[in-house]
RNA sequence: GGGAGUUUAGCUCAGUUGGUUUAGAGCAUCUGCCUUACAAGCAGAGGGUCACAGGUUCGACUCCUGUAACUCCCACCA
């Protein structure tokens, strides 16, 4: 697969010219795939996108971090499974199709109900999959041989059957209730699918005559009573005006009756404690077929309903007037007419929070009428449970409070939506309006003849089907068929799966009911933990919207920058739950890192042709046990940050351990001079170091990291399936002598900069220490890393030199022009200043005799080890200052 | 109206049970470099009274109380 060794390798990393090649590989070679075996299982579902969609920031977010679970869980020793999916999406796609058939000049309600699901069906199969393809472009890992829908058959049937079987136990019922209704697309909604938003109305004053008992209105406004609205076409739902029994304003007219402007309907005028006095004129007009509150109140004093829309949100003949036109068409027309006519007093402006229906946005119309409802209490209670003792982790845990709070307030749950696509509520009636619920026709026919005695019935199937969430809350255990072949082996191998990764706002529309159902069907947890990713932003922290336009294409990106600058770009900064805002210069910080890890390669390479049995020097060894040890820390960092799911946090020390450790420090180090031979074991070694390096990146940049260990070692095995090495315990010592390296280098060269002394230009470096054993074995990769020529140890003072102080050990450095010593002072001054006030704070510390008597020795001890050093060091740079 | 969360360098965030050389990283900024792996780069530097006010403690970014700002969730004031 790798190019040949000696061929040219570009300037920069190409992705173009390798991802597609080595997903195609993995795939070839069936590391995706996953069969029960003898390993332990590591297992995600992904959660089904809807079929309508298209790849968007959210996605690629979410996809990567489970494609780094798996891959990093693959690497192992797991046997990762990761499944595919999509979800029919009823209200959604349903939309969508209504849509296209528009545009081809079909009207839905002109089809049959199998013609249309056979449009729906054409359309699924043309789009439903294009989604999952984009995902491949991401590098996602995926089994795509377990792809599932929510409509397969068999999982369609357990949808069915688990209906027929909550129905039996008394879980589900029938029932007319207010409901949250679309007028776009006709059906009910949940509460969850209804989205509060803060909208401007107006409030309109609108002055109903009091009634003399006859129906006849009186003009004198002393004989009205004046109430507030913001929905004027409602009026002709009013069947009461209801007023605090406490509202001195309004004592005399109990029982008294109004007249409604334009119908003139005679209502009652009521009175109830649930009427605010302050708000309005503190008295409400009641329609209790479009509004909750106002339903309750209807109950309560036993009014009449009148429904004054239609299904889609127009006027009804029970309104009377404006029959067919739209409701907010109405409020504007009606408005002018009642101010014509003197009943309206006046408006206010004013803010409320308005339900707009999550799919279609329109502004959802409280609704009576007969639906399907889940029971949740029972449900809820193992659910509850279950992660409030963590036996299902939440990350990060603040999420419990949210799952918590929710599910002691749950509600019943609205299942069945006025829609085509998606399962078909099985429950058929008969004429005489008797239910028979059942797992088709045939049993609900026996179910029938059963109750009738007879076959003198017809029956007919209910006309509307589940929601959405009703079907994918089976999703963990029915992508392995758990419930419609229960106790296979492959249920028992990979159920409970590991890890969710999902976002927060789907915690009560699924993750709340996947839990639900896992305890109910499989007697066990659908999950170990969930990790909760944020909302993806834009950069001014605006959520990504079509309308904003500020969601980028994601293909486009992936194909500017390759797939492994994008997943690093959207990776770098996202711990779970924190939002992320995007901003493509992250995406340019990926592009930069695989070139720097590319231009890494191309050195490595270059020193094949240098390789001689030289032995290896002593700086070569130091450099060497450095960075193993520097590794050996950074692995035990990353596998602990794994555990946590600080996936952003490991990326980053990755990162840095790449870039600065091995690229800046270590590959400088080892470096051979111009003409100079490299000995075979540092590049032996310096190969193994950067093979390890491309284990830990590539759970999160698969591409570049496989492609680049083919070129260091074309024999070496797929790094898809590579195996985490194991990690040797870093010993400290080496680990501080390569600071204290970093430290003089660093020094030396602020030194230079400070001096002015040109980049080209030699310098020369003294030393004054009580360690020169220690520095001996590292004084070479000094001179090499400060271009100097001479490194000679003192005990004393270079006249004309630059003074530095790192640690306790003094530098001078000699070259260029001479030296400033006013610069070179006043850096000391600053230096011995800084001391001076953290003596004085250590001290006061330590002549605390509280502090003495109460803090731990360890403690102690190590403060008077700061002030030791601190002392030591100060004591030099006062020598230094006084020879100045 | 109720609940939760956030507030640390210009930006995005780390900071584990209070003590680790008087707060770390990345990006951005500034200075000097086209040094033959890399200018999409190299070297170096600057930048924070840890939102504010109290309290507990020998010691607080870390614990407690209050205040402010922002975010999210839930909720039937028309």
């Amino acid at each position: 697969m790798a190019n040949d060794k000696n061929e040219l390798l570009s300037k920069n990393f190409e992705p173009q010219q390798v991802d597609d090649k080595w997903y195609k590989h993995w795939l070839d070679q069936g590391y995706f795939k996953s069969v029960p075996d003898g390993r332990e299982p590591y297992t995600i579902v992904m959660p089904p996108p809807n079929v309508t969609g298209v790849l968007h920031m959210g996605h690629c977010l979410n996809n990567t971090i489970q494609d780094i679970l798996i891959r990093h869980a693959r690497m192992s020793g797991k046997n990762a499974c990761w499944v595919p999916g999509t979800d029919h999406a009823s209200i959604a796609t349903e939309a969508k199709v209504v849509g296209m058939l528009r545009e081809r000049g079909i009207i839905k309600s002109s089809l049959s109900r199998d013609e249309f699901l056979a449009y729906a069906w054409e359309w699924k199969e043309k789009y439903g999959g294009i989604i999952l393809s984009q995902l491949k472009k991401l590098g996602c890992s995926l089994d795509w041989d377990r792809t599932t829908f929510t409509m397969d058959q068999h999982y369609y049937d357990s949808v069915v059957k688990i209906f027929v079987d909550l129905h039996s136990k008394g879980v589900i019922y029938r029932g007319k209730r207010m409901i949250n209704w679309d007028v776009k697309a006709l059906t009910a909604l949940s509460d969850e699918e209804v989205i509060r938003k803060e909208t401007n109305q107006k409030l309109y004053y609108l002055r109903y005559a009091l009634s003399d008992g006859e129906g006849m209105t009186n003009e004198e406004d002393q004989d009205a009573i004046i109430i507030a609205t913001v929905r004027p076409e409602t009026i002709m739902g009013d069947t009461a005006i209801c007023v605090n029994p406490n509202d001195e304003r309004y004592k005399h007219l109990h029982g008294k009756y109004a007249i409604v402007p334009l119908i003139n309907r005679r209502i009652p005028i009521i009175a109830d404690e649930y009427v605010t006095m302050d708000f309005g004129t503190g008295a409400l007009k009641v329609t209790p077929a479009h509004d909750q509150n106002d339903y309750a109140l209807g109950q309560k004093h036993k009014l009449e309903v009148v429904d004054c829309f239609n299904d889609d949100g127009t006027m009804s003949e029970a309104a009377q007037i404006y029959v067919g036109e739209d409701r907010f068409a109405v409020r504007k027309k009606i408005a002018i007419e009642l101010e014509e006519k003197g009943f309206l007093v006046k408006t206010d402006s004013y803010k409320s929070e308005v339900g707009y229906s999550e799919r279609t946005d329109a502004v959802v119309e409280p609704r009576l009428s007969m639906q399907w409802w889940v029971s949740t209490e029972k449900l809820a209670s193992p659910a509850l449970k279950a992660v409030m003792e963590e036996e299902i982790k939440f990350y990060p845990p603040k999420y419990r409070n949210l799952y918590r709070h929710w599910m002691e307030n749950i509600k019943d749950w609205c299942i069945s939506r006025q829609l085509w696509w998606g399962q078909r509520i099985p429950a058929w009636f008969d004429e005489a309006g008797n239910i028979f619920v059942a797992e088709n026709e045939a049993a609900a026919q026996q179910k029938a003849k059963a109750h009738h005695g007879d076959n003198s019935f017809t029956l007919k199937q209910d006309e509307d089907c589940l929601d959405t969430w009703f079907s994918s809350w089976l999703w963990p255990f029915e992508v392995f068929r758990g419930y419609s072949n229960p106790g296979n082996e492959e249920i028992n191998y990979y159920y409970p799966t590991q890890t969710l990764v999902t976002a927060p706002e789907i915690i009560f529309f699924w993750v709340a009911r996947m839990v639900m159902a896992g305890y109910e069907y499989m007697e066990a947890k659908p999950f170990d933990a969930v990790y909760f990713t944020g909302i993806v932003r834009d950069k001014q922290g605006r959520k990504m919207s079509k309308s904003l336009g500020n969601s980028p294409d994601l293909l486009a990106l992936i194909d500017l920058y390759g797939a492994d600058a994008t997943r690093f770009g959207i990776m770098i900064a996202s711990p779970a739950g924190n939002d992320i805002l995007f901003d493509e210069t992250a995406l340019e910080q990926g592009r930069n890192f695989n070139n720097k890890m590319w231009n890494a390669l191309k050195l490595v390479q270059m020193w094949e042709d240098k390789v001689t049995d030289i032995q290896a020097t002593a700086e070569d060894e130091f450099a060497m046990r450095w960075f193993a040890n520097r590794l050996a820390e950074v692995k035990a960092e990353v596998a602990e940050q794994m555990k946590q799911f600080k996936l952003s946090e490991a990326l980053k020390v990755i990162y840095s351990l790449v870039w600065n450790d091995f690229c800046s420090w270590y590959l400088e180090w080892v470096k051979p001079g111009m003409e100079a031979p490299i000995a075979a074991t540092v590049l032996e070694k310096t190969k193994g170091y950067y093979t390890e390096l491309l284990l830990l990146l590539h759970p999160f940049i698969p591409f570049i990291t496989e492609e680049i260990q083919k070129q260091i070692s074309p024999e070496s095995g797929d790094l898809c399936i590579a195996q985490f090495t194991e990690t040797i315990t870093a010993d400290k010592t080496i680990l501080q002598q390569g600071v204290l390296l970093q430290q003089v280098i660093s020094a030396l060269r602020d030194v230079r900069n400070k001096q002015q002394i040109k980049p080209k230009e030699k310098i020369q470096v003294s030393l004054q220490t009580t360690e020169s054993d220690m520095y001996r074995q590292i004084s070479d990769i000094i001179q090499k890393q400060t271009n100097s020529d001479s490194f000679e140890f003192v005990t004393e003072k270079i006249a004309g030199a630059f003074t530095t102080v790192v640690g306790k050990d003094t530098f001078y450095v000699a070259g260029g022009e001479p030296t400033d010593s006013g610069l070179q002072k006043e850096n000391l001054e600053k230096e011995k200043a800084h001391l001076m006030s953290f003596l004085v704070s250590v001290n006061k510390k330590l002549g605390n005799e509280k502090f003495v008597q109460n803090a731990k020795p360890e403690v102690i001890e190590l403060e008077q080890k700061k002030r030791a050093d601190a002392e030591e060091k100060l004591k030099i740079i006062e020598e230094n200052l006084q020879s100045m």
